[in-house]
DNA sequence: CGTCACGTAACAATAAAAGTGACGTGAAAC
DNA sequence: GTTTCACGTCACTTTTATTGTTACGTGACG
């Protein structure tokens, strides 16, 4: 099964355009994450449009966030992608004629809902700075010149 | 984004081994399925070992349940199964050097955690009978005959 | 002892994602 | 105004995972 991790590469892009403070282009940011960066100016298309960065052409150009990290909620970086849906299993036909599958389905996909409403609410209720935070409480000594940080966040809510 | 649906096949396949009290075979759950016997017996290798079904050789041979559906919670059907993980999104270096990305990849494997939890408990609650009287629940006319039924599960807990 | 059906291995077909090259467009630099 | 840069996007190739298919060994039943 093949897992998608545009979500943790966002949230890693989106870390280092604030620790930078500038606009930084694609052809930087690819061999920084190691990959291409078409793929990424595709990656980063939705985060464009959803207004978490804003993206510059010619000289100078690149990306460079749009707002603080303090006002982006993970929630909004995982709707920005577009990830269909988050799981890796689904119900074989959601509209079976079969009674016996419809009701393993419909079963299914209730789980698979309420599921998903906790990974949302997980991610509504932390902001990207946050992760910023969290990062610098790892290592104090170097990165500790970005303004007092926030008590780091709990990391194992209920 | 490819989505397994083998948690799906196996309920379904459970559901009607019930119905039909008697031994089944690959070649004919194929078919009534819309899969490759091969696929199917690769699939049922897990539930299987899992104590889930038994499977006979020779003529009379096939899959049966071994067990009532009352006794088998979902969840022991996705374990059966052998899900390496129920997401289609993942951190993209667990073991990233990078503080920031580390960050980000603890928070984001804590919500796949936690989403995992309440599916689990999700799939636990409910067991395969609960399922075939929620199908009976559907059609009372045509499979009314399968003993009383249970009240069919909240379809919603909170 | 012949047939049936599982259990598995090896391989082909298919599908999805990522990588790659090319080109248009707008913006800054010169 | 022309050159350079970098995004935006298309078309295409490569890669990888899953599924389908064929084949064959093994045990069970008649």
């Amino acid at each position: 099964m093949k897992r998608d991790n545009r979500l943790s590469v966002a949230l890693h892009v989106l870390l280092h355009l604030d620790e930078l403070g500038d606009t930084v282009t694609s052809d930087r940011l690819g061999p920084m994450l190691g990959m291409n960066p078409v793929v990424l100016r595709r990656t980063f298309a939705g985060l464009r449009d959803a207004g978490l960065l804003t993206s510059g052409k010619g000289h100078g150009g690149g990306y460079a966030l749009a707002r603080p990290l303090r006002e982006i909620p993970l929630s909004a970086v995982y709707d920005a992608l577009g990830l269909a849906a988050p799981f890796a299993i689904a119900p074989r036909d959601p509209d079976a004629t079969c009674l016996l599958e419809r009701a393993a389905n419909d079963h299914l996909q209730a789980a698979l809902d309420a599921a998903e409403a906790t990974l949302r609410a997980r991610l509504d209720a932390v902001t990207v700075a946050d992760l910023a935070a969290a990062a610098r409480a790892l290592a104090p000594a170097h990165l500790a010149h970005r303004g007092p940080a926030a008590p780091p966040p709990d990391p194992e809510l209920p």
